[in-house]
Order: structure tokens, then C-alpha cells, then sequence
DNA sequence: TGATGGATATCAGAGCTCTGATATCCATCC
DNA sequence: GGATGGATATCAGAGCTCTGATATCCATCA
């Protein structure tokens, strides 16, 4: 089996010319791709632990941690304990991070609605699924 | 739009399954994915420069430099001045990255076989499609 | 000959990502 | 009550990845 000829060289290319389009959407706001889908989650999940966020963003609570470390030093979101469980950490987005986060968002959007208008309904709904089988087959065991 | 219909999203997790799978399969040989990478591109064209190596694995060449430093530290690769300009480096695999290459290699390509063999021709072919459309449309502009 | 441009290489810095280990809190079970 | 297990959190370490800047070599062109 040659390299190109090998399904996963597609996907791979994929997913970087993906984040290189997604990372120059939200450059000019100053963030990452990371940070903005974190303020994204964030934004839906007002109040959310890392550990919650970090499922949302499939990655690792020690990854989103780091990630709201940089945005809590940006000033974009703020943590603070829960009033019942003094162990958990709520995450809130400060105005600025909503502010942050808007600007970023519609470059981001724009990227998606580009991707999704490349493909008729059908073939959205195809390529979906063909990824789908890919995630299945490869988690299995 | 929800981020759950995004095209994106699935192309991610696609992505990410691919790679916890590689990685899982390449461990058992001491190596990360990228190493494994790096050392299959040495394979095909021994005595690359970092930076053939680099456009090979879809990588920048400061990444390259990253991975081979590491590899060389492991002893499974040789980094040696080219005759006629000094200021290039060949690379080549030792008899120990050769080893440990075609070792990581057998689980590897068991994983994309994995993968190939859940599709059919045809649908092998309109997932390349679908995601090199991806591609064309992410990376115009 | 000298300047330009395209290769190569590397250093510096920031950020993301994972594995592994450890600590705390809380609900459940015995 | 005390033990267990599943959440939460964090520290430590290694590795990958990018951008930006800089240096060298070489071929080309004026």
C-alpha cells in the first residue's frame, strides 16, 4: 500500500488545511483555534467546569486546563469556586471574552457555511456518515 | 448552526480517532506517530534533508528538526554533512531505526487496513473525493 | 563581479497535547 | 461510621506544532 493511497493521508490533510483556515479566521481576534472552541463551549455552557469543557472540546481536562489558564491571563474568562463543592471550579466568560469571542465567531462561521456550502445536502449527509464509519472502526477495541 | 452539524466536527474526530489508533499501535515500538512518520519518509528516500522530510509528512521543517533531534537521541537516525554543500544535512535510518521502523510499520499498516477494508471501492474513492473537495475549498483564499 | 532569490539550516518563543501521578470532594455501599 | 468509586482538580514531564527571525549556500541574472 503506497502513502497516498492510504485513506488516513486524506483525512489528515483534511483536518490541517481546516485548522490552518480556522486558525487565520480567529488569528485577528487574537486567539487559537483551542481557545476559541473553548469560549465556544463556553458561551453555551455558562459556568462549566474543565473537566465538562474539556469533553465538549474532545480533549483532555489537563489540555483545558492549560487552554483557560492562557485565556484567564488574556482576561477573557474568569474561574471561580462553586458555592457547594469548594473543589470545582466554574468558568465564566468576562465581557471582554464575550466581546473576544463574537469577533471570532463569525470569521469561524464564515469558514464552516464555505465548507458546507462545497457540498449539496446529499452529499454532506455522505460524507458524514463515511466519517462516522471511519470514527467507529477505528475505536473499536 | 449547531456545532454538532458542523462538517468540521466530524473531519476532527475523524482525525483524532485515527491518531489515538496509529499511536496506540506504534507505541509498543517506542515510537510517537510523527517518529513513525519521519522514519517511514526516511525509508522511501534515505538521505532526505529536513526539509524533503518535512513537505513529505505534511510538516514545517522547524517540526522536522523537533523529531529528528529526538530520533537521533534514540540512536535510530544519522544526520551526515552532504558532500558537495555543506550546508545541507543527509538523513538516514540506522540499523536500529531500521528495526524499529519496520517493527512500528507491521501494526500501522494493520490499522489502515482496518480502515480500508471497511469500505468498499467505490466508497473508498468518494471518500477521497469528498474529503479533497474539503481540502481545495479550505485551502482557496 | 555583484545582487537577488530560493534553497538549506537553526534559534527562540508560545501554545497545544498527551501520559502518569496525586489530591480532594462527594455519593454510595457495607 | 468507614471503605469504595467516580467525579473534580492540579503538578510534572515529554513531545509536537506553529510563527518569526536569522544565517549560509548556491544558482541565476544584470
Amino acid at each position: 500500500m503506497r502513502s497516498g493511497d492510504r485513506i488516513g493521508g486524506a483525512i489528515k490533510r483534511a483536518e490541517q488545511d481546516l485548522m490552518a483556515a480556522k486558525s487565520a479566521a480567529v488569528r485577528p481576534a487574537g486567539l487559537t483555534v483551542p481557545q476559541y472552541s473553548a469560549l465556544l463551549a463556553l458561551s453555551e455552557n455558562p459556568g462549566a467546569p474543565a473537566a465538562t469543557l474539556a469533553r465538549l472540546c474532545l480533549t483532555t481536562p489537563q489540555t483545558m486546563t492549560t487552554i483557560l489558564q492562557n485565556l484567564v491571563a488574556l482576561g477573557l474568562v474568569e474561574r471561580t469556586p462553586n458555592q457547594w463543592q469548594s473543589n470545582v471550579l466554574e468558568n465564566r466568560l468576562t465581557e471582554t471574552g464575550q466581546a473576544r469571542f463574537h469577533e471570532a465567531d463569525r470569521a469561524a462561521v464564515a469558514v464552516e457555511q464555505k465548507l458546507a456550502d462545497a457540498f449539496s445536502d446529499e452529499e454532506r449527509a455522505q460524507l458524514r456518515a463515511l466519517l462516522q464509519r471511519c470514527s467507529d472502526v477505528l475505536s473499536q477495541s
